[in-house]
DNA sequence: CAAAACTCTGCCGTTGACGTAAAGGTTGGG
DNA sequence: CCCAACCTTTACGTCAACGGCAGAGTTTTG
């Protein structure tokens, strides 16, 4: 995202955070993030010489959508790692689409492919925003039915 | 709901399931019947002489309210089990209310009880489907950016 | 009425997502 | 240079929501 390599081994850009103020900006606890490391949903954008995680501001936003994912379409964190993996792989596409050297008919097959990752995910988030849009109409209704009878009886 | 008494003790209408019936068509295991009856979640209608529990169709469709309010808005039973408890109190007010021998003002209190009750829980639902939303809107902007881009270059 | 099938109450095991503590290495201010 | 604050890896602990088993009792079926 910055213009830096990929995955900087070496010392920081500066702008990087240590895993404390990390964790505490995205408001998650360190081990959380050693965690997700563990599991592959996040590597630290560069480590210092003395081996001591640093973390980009990119992190942070895949720290946050990880939270997202979890608390708000209830995916496990083997569940995020796909479509977080999905993500990635989109934003390869999108890099090896903008490259000269790519041919139309490659360029086209790469749409296509994360036009059916998005996609994907979206019947998933559109099945639970139905689900609960269901939900809601039952509770509107009780409310509905609680707030008539109190206008009819006691205005 | 049957015209049966509160909690019946004795022997079953003859309507009811046995736990290995009622865990197959609830679609959950025996084990969290008597898991949520432990947490107080779900009392079985009644139990035979013999002491085994004995599920109604009002139960079944209390283990389907549990699971909906955990896979659909990620509360825990905990969590449940206070919304469950709104709701039961929702259907002992309106018992109440009906009642001949409440008087108008108690009958006020009451429904304006069951109001908050459920305006709370619709609180929490609908900040879920605003957040939804907002996550579908994001993923639709990108199947759209790709759409486009497909329309315009492989038409 | 007996075997088969089902259920009961403990009670210990498991999985996911971390919490927490130990034993040491790294960093930055004075 | 030194020390306090912060970080490292390693490893065991925890909590929720059940899974699964043993040993005994119950219900059903032939």
């Amino acid at each position: 995202m910055t213009g830096s390599s990929v995955t900087a081994v070496t010392d920081c850009d500066e702008t990087l955070l240590s895993i404390g103020a990390a964790a505490a900006r995205a408001g998650v606890t360190e081990r959380a993030l050693r965690y997700y490391q563990e599991l592959g949903l996040l590597n630290p954008s560069g480590r210092t010489k003395g081996g001591m995680r640093r973390y980009s501001e990119a992190d942070l936003q895949r720290v946050a959508r990880i939270r997202e994912l979890q608390t708000l379409l209830g995916l496990n964190l083997d569940e995020i790692a796909v479509v977080l993996g999905n993500e990635d792989r989109t934003l390869q596409i999108r890099a090896a689409y903008f490259d000269e050297a790519t041919d139309p008919t490659e360029r086209k097959r790469l749409l296509l492919e994360s036009l059916a990752l998005a996609t994907d995910l979206r019947g998933t988030v559109e099945a639970k925003r139905a689900a609960l849009d269901d939900f809601l109409t039952d509770l509107d209704a009780r409310i509905e039915r609680i707030t008539t009878a109190l206008a009819e009886k006691f205005n």
